[in-house]
DNA sequence: TAAAAACTTTTATGCAATAAAAATTTTTGC
DNA sequence: GCAAAAATTTTTATTGCATAAAAGTTTTTA
């Protein structure tokens, strides 16, 4: 049985990170103050800060909660007899890019990778790098079924290259937040070219 | 013929960011206020803010500057006739590595991460993107190089392969600096197996 | 039910960021 | 050379993030 305190204190999360990602879509991360977020969720500006650290620390605490859906759906509909690395990173790449925008402005991301770096260390931050992990490990898992079925060689490593592809992906989508202009599609390209030439160098791999 | 104007504006320049260089290595980021670059530099704590915007900007400034060095020390030791790719890029990944702890601590360099994502468009911010893309094409280079010595197949494109690398030593750059007990020997090591992974698909590339 | 513990709010302070008005200095045209 | 114009810095004021300490409130415990 949860105490009362214990209720109580979920409640106020729940309303901190519900009334924050409200604002934040409707006036931008900026403009959005954080007595604002604790008047909306019935608290004060402090009891914000004690809970989050910072305003940053909301953001990053609502990120968080979407990204496990992503892991979710990308774990559902990502291919899973796919024998073509290109073709898997790209569609990683693209939930990812989807998920992203479906949820947040470009605007409002280039505050979570701030954060993220900016607070390291942190609670939330290490939760971030954590659904990194997971994420990764989303593509770990397609590129071993692919070498069981025989289709990449068996002395190369799925766990290196599941993390060396989400890397470049991540790399990738941090340059597609940069700049509003920048395109889902542009970002495809220069992925696949990524990894087409990665994939040209072939390299018969000396040991570690 | 620069006017007294332009002299004195260029002067002031440099007294902020000399001044905010000592500042930053001595006490730390966080604990230096505008207020006190402005007045190592002779100037109010406005006319900091007109120069570079804000605190990050100056940080910027900085490490602008210092990255020019940097490029030009790759460009002189940087291997010239290396033709395993693997060492190429872990060579260059170290040289970055040695340059930035020796300039300064990884505390700084994660606001100065965070401040290129944050400041994205900005005057400063495009700048520092610019000189990743001179970064990259120091590998570039190597790569022509190697491919006309005929280490790497002709088919591959030097420049999609520099820009590729240089983004995945990038990512493990940033994973460096994220973590003050990560150390250089570990992200070498990543690296290393990121390449190793990635050259072990050797897919008969298809076209664009 | 009263004392203790946990937690939130109030209150206060420092600093970044920004804007507008005031003051200063350089430049320009005579 | 000098006075008006232009450019630039400084002063002044305001808002909001972040943090700390004290005060107040509610829940828990015995």
């Amino acid at each position: 049985m949860s105490s009362l305190r214990a209720r109580q204190k979920e409640d106020r999360r729940n309303r901190i990170v519900s009334s924050a990602k409200t604002l934040f879509k409707k006036k931008g991360y900026e403009k959005t103050t954080i007595e604002s977020i604790a008047v909306a969720a019935g608290v004060s500006g402090v009891t914000v800060h004690n809970y989050y650290g910072t305003k940053a620390g909301v953001l990053l605490a609502l990120v968080i909660e979407s990204d496990k859906q992503l892991i979710a759906r990308l774990n559902e509909s990502l291919p899973r007899n796919e024998s073509d690395i290109v073709s898997l990173a790209v569609a990683f790449a693209r939930e990812v890019m989807d998920h992203a925008i479906a949820n947040l402005e470009k605007d409002i991301w280039r505050q979570v990778i701030a954060a993220v770096t900016t607070e390291a260390g942190t609670r939330l931050s290490t939760a971030y790098s954590q659904l990194d992990d997971q994420l990764a490990h989303v593509l770990v898992r397609r590129i071993e079924a692919a070498q069981a079925a025989g289709a990449l060689p068996d002395h190369l490593n799925p766990v290196h290259l599941g993390r060396a592809l989400f890397q470049l992906q991540n790399a990738r989508f941090i340059e597609f937040i940069s700049s509003d202009a920048m395109t889902q599609d542009e970002i495809e390209t220069r992925l696949r070219h990524d990894l087409i030439a990665l994939f040209s160098v072939c390299a018969s791999a000396p040991s570690t």
